[in-house]
DNA sequence: CACCAGAATGTAAGCGCTTACATTAATCCT
DNA sequence: AGGATTAATGTAAGCGCTTACATTCTGGTG
């Protein structure tokens, strides 16, 4: 059984086989696909009924090698475990959908180094412009983004000053807001169940604003009890635990983060710790979970879907060479829902 | 200042320029970058250096143009809106990245045609290989696949006939006994509240389990009051309000889905029905959500890692060449929480 | 010191596609 | 009907990379 030649039913089928079977050039086929009307209909026929026969679908590289541009924007998120970033990741795809520009999604786990990875991998494939979370990131990252002078835009997180274009709110700023009303209701120990800070902006940044919320009020931030943990429900619960456990409880435990506040309270209600009784509990980002848990959380809301959306709308703006002036900063609003009550008034423990 | 040729600080590097740079030939820099080991010392630290200045990223394109292979694999979910695929697809990442292997992933919004679109797209760029999520679609999207010879796996869902290589759980039978406990707790109105079944296979076998059950228990499916409605809380809720207003309420509300029943709990709660004293609501899938919410859910779990990394290993395994024999049925267990009781034995109605 | 194996490097041919430009076919005017 | 437009199609040159093969260096050996 001598095999002559290549063996077709192994073959990727390519532009060029289509073109054979429907007896026309490469450059018909091409055009067939990116602009039809620029065809006959009789050879547009032909050439579709190859493609489907074939099974032939664009060899994506060959398309952007030869093309120079992939209609493709790249998102790098820290996590897609759990719906902080859910939401506005839907609004930003959506948007981009409208302009025929499609989206690739990758998580970073919170690394740098992945992350920088990631966006390297993503420029790799062809990205556009690029999505990024936060400003926290290498010198080394910055410099070879703006090497490739590939457009960017940081979400989630919004400091007037700083040069880079993004889109956000002002973390400080929501968290001290939100520590201003838990002081008012009287409370005075507080504690702090946050994200790892050291490589995540919005978590430092959500920690300076309670304690300069503190400064404000007249308490002293030595006295904050702060424990740091990855984002998860679990995690949340054990920090609580842990927190409960001391000699002088707070009366208040603000969370960096809905995730971390669920988990708090489910570990309260475990442990018999009636919310906002015996303690209160703050939440950060407004995601669904907020509103589903018992009681439901006192939270910062962030609007997430304008913020997807608009970051859309800049970076196809950037991409088209349009350089919008500043970044653009946010409205976080408190939502005021059960967890959150005054501070109790005799003593205390369950 | 005359322009002589072109534009040096517009252009993105390539393999060449980092190659003229380091005073090398291109095929050097290409062995640096894939295999080190096959370059001096000093020639490596030269080109590097020459990488570093110039910010170089190679053109993932090209180079799989080249090279015919990527080491990508592409999954395609119904949705990230939840984290109903989270867990599993972290840990289907975590494997294939051991394997030196990305991942890229798109979101189908439950729409098979959009699927199709997302599996031509991922292909296209590249994917060796696909994580698919249930069984339905089109005989067009499947001959597309065998055509193209592209090795794929369903998850979430294992038919034990069915020819396509699957791994996952048996939803019929998982729902036929959660609701075989049900009725043994005295339930006997029943409603369903499912994601909609048209092209969702596994919502369907979900539903015709609840059915099957009803039969073996000698009750009549007819009686069954079902709701479809796309997964998410908010509809969860509206779907609840909607069959406890209906003149006989039913004692047990089985949800196609944790979400949904999340979103049903919430209701009750706000509608001042007791759960489950008042209304038995039970979930499916067994995500984080289900063991936080109040009461928690009796819910079918489903192993999720367990299935994500066994996917990603079956995959890899496929992509070279090993066919495994069938597809693999994981065990679900149903989780015994605080949401379903036994029948309430008077009246009703709160 | 001439010779040679083996390592290091260079040369150049594509990979599958788009597109500027050249060619041919169809259409319209006068 | 003949020539000028315009539309449809074909030709062929790359896009940035990998890799088979050719060439040039090494450093031992006899």
């Amino acid at each position: 059984m001598p095999d002559t030649g290549r063996n077709l039913d192994q073959q990727i089928p390519t532009l060029n086989d289509v073109a054979k079977r429907a007896g026309v050039s490469t450059a018909t086929v091409s055009r067939c696909l990116n602009a039809p009307d620029r065809v006959t209909d009789r050879t547009r026929d032909r050439v579709m009924a190859a493609v489907n026969a074939l099974g032939y679908a664009p060899n994506f590289g060959a398309r952007a090698l030869a093309a120079k541009r992939t209609n493709t924007f790249g998102a790098i998120i820290p996590t897609m475990e759990n719906a902080i970033f859910a939401r506005g990741l839907q609004a930003f795809q959506e948007e981009l959908g409208a302009h025929g520009i499609t989206l690739l999604v990758a998580s970073s786990s919170y690394k740098p180094d992945l992350e920088e990875e990631q966006i390297r991998t993503l420029i790799a494939r062809g990205a556009d412009a690029l999505l990024l979370i936060g400003y926290d990131r290498t010198q080394q990252t910055y410099a070879f983004l703006r090497k490739r002078k590939i457009p960017y835009i940081v979400a989630w997180a919004h400091q007037k000053d700083h040069p880079t274009q993004s889109i956000g709110f002002d973390n400080r700023a929501a968290m001290q807001a939100l520590t201003d009303e838990v002081i008012n209701l009287g409370h005075r120990e507080l504690a702090l169940i946050s994200a790892e800070r050291r490589e995540n902006d919005r978590a430092r940044e959500r920690s300076e604003g309670l304690v300069a919320s503190m400064w404000a009020n007249g308490l002293d931030p030595k006295e904050l009890r702060i424990l740091e943990t990855p984002y998860s429900i679990a995690n949340g619960a054990r920090a609580f635990e842990r927190i409960m456990a001391t000699e002088h409880p707070p009366t208040a435990v603000l969370c960096g983060n809905d995730v971390l506040a669920a988990g708090a309270l489910t570990k309260a209600r475990e442990l018999g710790i009636r919310v906002p009784q015996d303690v209160s509990i703050t939440g950060f980002d407004d995601i669904e979970l907020a509103s589903i848990v018992t009681p439901p959380l006192t939270t910062v809301h962030v609007p997430h879907r304008k913020m997807g959306q608009q970051a859309a709308a800049r970076l196809i703006a950037m991409r088209n060479g349009n350089i919008p002036e500043a970044g653009q900063e946010l409205e976080t609003e408190i939502k005021w829902r059960g967890s959150l009550g005054p501070a109790p008034t005799s003593s205390s423990t369950a």
